[in-house]
DNA sequence: CACCTTACGTTAGCCGCCTAATGGTAGGTG
DNA sequence: CACCTACCATTAGGCGGCTAACGTAAGGTG
């Protein structure tokens, strides 16, 4: 148990993840910052462009967060005039969002700076690679999700793929 | 350009990236707090575990963040009592920290939750797409550091779909 | 020697994201 | 009908990470 090489091979994963997630966040803010919207923002814009006039409840979900993110980061969207917030009439609890015309006009140089980002991060990758590390990174991602999780930890280790 | 199947690559790059950081930070905050850690401190006593009576700023540089990070990080580590700082003798501005008793005997349940979080993330697949993974996570990480990247994005840009 | 630059650590302040708790609305069920 | 549960959005509070600005110490250079 508690093997050396499963130990290099385990940092050597979760430093690779949270280097990457680091990089990868601060050169997507330092990118976004050039028009003017903070990191978390293009989520929702990209998610409004899809489709419009979602609920917030709606929007947090596609956007893999909670809903107090959802309102702050509408709050400050709303307060940039790039969307419209309106209650619903079939809900009155609900808050229907929509991209204004300032926030279409907006999405071409959003998705420019989206282009770069993924250029930056994969552009010197084959094509193929590129392909394999979004395969490998979206099953990493479905793995941490998965509910059927053994919990190793009480036990001794029993690792075989 | 601004090419549709360009930017529908440059949203899969970008959004597994994303997400997977997402799901391994909340992941690791999950484990961790079994232990009574804070994400963000485990990497200082990885390193040093490594080497101990290392400067704050060395461990700024080995952990990837910024100096103000590590004073907060050192703060809480030495309150619970599993580091110990000492000013150095040769230099009256540095300050040295050392894994402290406790600090050591944690590590061992350290390791194990680092070793849990990576058979989570990757333990699913198969050997060589694990190592796959590692090398893409790097190659990308190394990307997005690259020096000479070209910015696309400086130009006026006049966005007409 | 005095000076200037560089480096170490801290503080203050910001932002994103989270959880927990709150108020208000919808809608099914006794 | 009243009630109770589920859901929408918000507020409050916490944490990690960052930048900017500060005080202090070290060290090369005039």
């Amino acid at each position: 148990m508690a093997v050396q090489s499963e130990d290099d091979e385990a940092a050597a994963i979760n430093t690779a993840v949270r280097l990457l997630a680091m990089r990868h966040r601060a050169r997507a803010a330092s990118l976004l910052a050039t028009i003017g919207l903070n990191i978390g923002q293009e989520v929702l814009l990209f998610e409004l462009a899809i489709r419009d006039g979602r609920t917030q409840a709606q929007l947090a979900t596609a956007a893999s967060c909670e809903a107090p993110t959802v309102t702050m980061a509408v709050r400050k969207l709303q307060a940039a005039g790039l969307i419209s917030r309106v209650r619903s009439e079939h809900d009155n609890r609900a808050v229907l969002v929509s991209l204004t015309d300032a926030g279409h006009e907006l999405m071409p140089r959003l998705r420019a700076i989206w282009r770069q980002l993924a250029l930056e991060t994969a552009g010197e990758l084959p094509r193929a690679d590129r392909k394999r590390l979004v395969h490998l990174l979206q099953a990493a991602t479905a793995s941490l999700d998965g509910p059927a999780q053994v919990d190793v930890l009480a036990s001794p280790i029993a690792t075989a793929p």
